[in-house]
DNA sequence: TATTAACACGAAACCGTTTTCGTAACATTT
DNA sequence: AAATGTTACGAAAACGGTTTCGTGTTAATA
């Protein structure tokens, strides 16, 4: 066992100063070649590397980035983590994950953790609790403390900062206007409760393209389900009851349910009823019909969230730049289960 | 803008000396009664949090805990970082993820990035180019300055640290054997190449079953594909080409896509042919038939690895405890796809 | 009253860096 | 020969904590 070297091992080694040592592995032009070979070659043969801890203290700058996320067996969430790592990766951050698991106590408690010198910057997006809660005083509060946050899919216009967000109402209106393009009409929405901002946005969307379709909106066709469990009862009633030829769904697992629901009710899909989902992932991908669905594109809204928090966070900070809210637009990829 | 406040503002502001700043807010008995309140009270107002970065210099503990995946767009080691990350918390830790992204270089560097200090210990899944290298040294070097490594899943041999493996071959046994059980006797096996340690011990379950049942081995009836991309071709083929009755998938891609191919050959699954994939993930749940699958519990692993971490990193190193391969128990979950 | 103990606090070292500033030794200029 | 400049290095402060040890003041004991 060799633990790690420190300059200070060094510097007793060689018989010279800590701050010598330093400069020289830093190729000061104050310390002689003589000097800087010795003590390079010694550093190399030990494999030194400087501590990140104490450079952290010293720069102030941890160069970790913290990411909070509602869940991480999920689609979506994971993609648009990959798109964070890589690119913090590659400016070299690294990243620390807390899952917030919906509850708004964890999203607090991690958050404040971590900004006790962890990390210097946070991508969020919101636990439904928060969202329920409409409560953000905790990232007022960092804020405040001049740490820089970016706020994706899930944010909410009661903070001000950077945000990614995907034009949830466009798209819905897009896969709106395409049921209603290819000849349906008694289109519904499956949805969940309105306190998501996104869930929201697609519920609007959806609506807007039926007034501009002279369609009238009926609430029966609008069915609100609690998040992401086994729903198939209500769906079934929901399909029993009401006449319905194309449905778009908030979610993949909402989609993919509301499928399986329609076609054991005997219905062809998409002949009898189309569907799309929102979430481009690998569900939709492997059932049959192919799910037509909205891709979110979340490794790029990564990128991005990641792109907006390094640049504020190595801005000088002279000039504040005004906060930017990015939109990802998403894509309608038509396959198997409406028709094209 | 309000910036944190040190010790030092305290002490500035109260008139005291940093010492007795900090004894107070640890409730040292060295301190008076009254300077403690005064101090506690002071340090409330401001809201005082003491530097993780500060800390972790002093302590030589940085609390976090470094998981370095193959992937995170994956259904297994979501879950599996999905128990990490719960244990870790509860437990005090803070996560750092890197993506190996299956490539050597990058686990490498990621792991020597972090080993600097940033973390007291790491949770690794190997990367493809790194069993299919066998190289270790990084691993090595790493367990050689002190750093505890536990391994998940894909692991190996040439390291000696703890581990949390799989009953694979046990599991492939058992599937195996239901298959014979329920009057299947042309058993296909579809897996990837042999370097990752699980293929190999979910063959060896698959080869001992058949001899256990006297079943000649048909290598024709073994298909080895490349990882998870899409293999319909292969897959079409190899089942035009053979008459087979039951096929053991060594994931749940390869599983949900065979489904696929025979169901489009015109077969009845699982009359026909019976299917049983590894990972009981979201695909097998909704596919139609459900999925019969084997339950890795990915997220008993990853907690059972964030334990054995932790206990080795908060152990007193006076007696080196030896390292544990820890096995998990797979559930062989009988649905749909297979005759129950 | 002199000695000792208890109390309450501060000084300083330490963790591992970086960086500013000071300076001894030598070289160059007037 | 005196003044100045250069070179090559070291001392020390700083980042923000914890902890050991020393010490002045008061209270208790002999």
């Amino acid at each position: 066992m060799k633990p790690k070297i420190t300059l200070k091992d060094i510097a007793r080694e060689l018989d010279v100063s800590i701050s010598t040592v330093s400069k020289a592995l830093k190729n000061s032009k104050e310390i002689s070649k003589d000097t800087k070979d010795r003590i390079k070659a010694f550093a190399k043969f030990y494999n030194y590397r400087p501590n990140n801890i104490a450079l952290s203290l010293k720069n102030k700058k941890t160069k970790n980035i913290g990411v909070v996320i509602p869940d991480i067996v999920h689609h979506f969430f994971t993609t648009v983590f990959r798109g964070i790592e890589k690119y913090a990766n590659q400016m070299g951050y690294n990243v620390i994950v807390c899952i917030s698991d919906e509850s708004f106590d964890k999203e607090v408690i991690n958050m404040e953790m971590l900004a006790n010198g962890s990390i210097d910057g946070f991508i969020l997006s919101l636990s439904a609790e928060t969202q329920r809660r409409n409560d953000f005083t905790h990232l007022k509060e960092l804020l405040d403390q001049g740490i820089p946050i970016v706020l994706f899919d899930r944010v909410t216009n009661e903070i001000e900062c950077d945000k990614v967000i995907l034009n949830d109402a466009e798209i819905a209106y897009e896969a709106v206007n395409h049921f209603v393009n290819t000849g349906c009409s008694k289109i519904a929405l499956i949805t969940t409760e309105n306190y998501f901002n996104v869930s929201e946005s697609r519920r609007n969307g959806y609506t807007e393209a039926l007034r501009s379709n002279d369609i009238e909106i009926d609430q029966n066709l609008i069915l609100t389900l609690p998040h992401e469990i086994d729903n198939t009862g209500l769906m079934t009633k929901f399909f029993q009851e009401n006449k319905i030829d194309a449905v778009l769904c908030v979610n993949e697992i909402f989609a993919i349910q509301c499928m399986s629901v329609v076609q054991y009710l005997g219905f062809n899909v998409p002949n009898d009823i189309s569907i799309i989902g929102f979430t481009d992932g690998i569900l939709s991908r492997y059932s049959s019909p192919k799910l037509s669905t909205i891709a979110q594109h979340g490794e790029k809204m990564g990128e991005l969230a990641a792109k907006l928090l390094i640049n504020r966070m190595e801005s000088v900070e002279v000039i504040e730049e005004p906060f930017k809210t990015e939109i990802i637009d998403a894509t309608l990829i038509k396959r198997g289960s409406s028709i094209n």
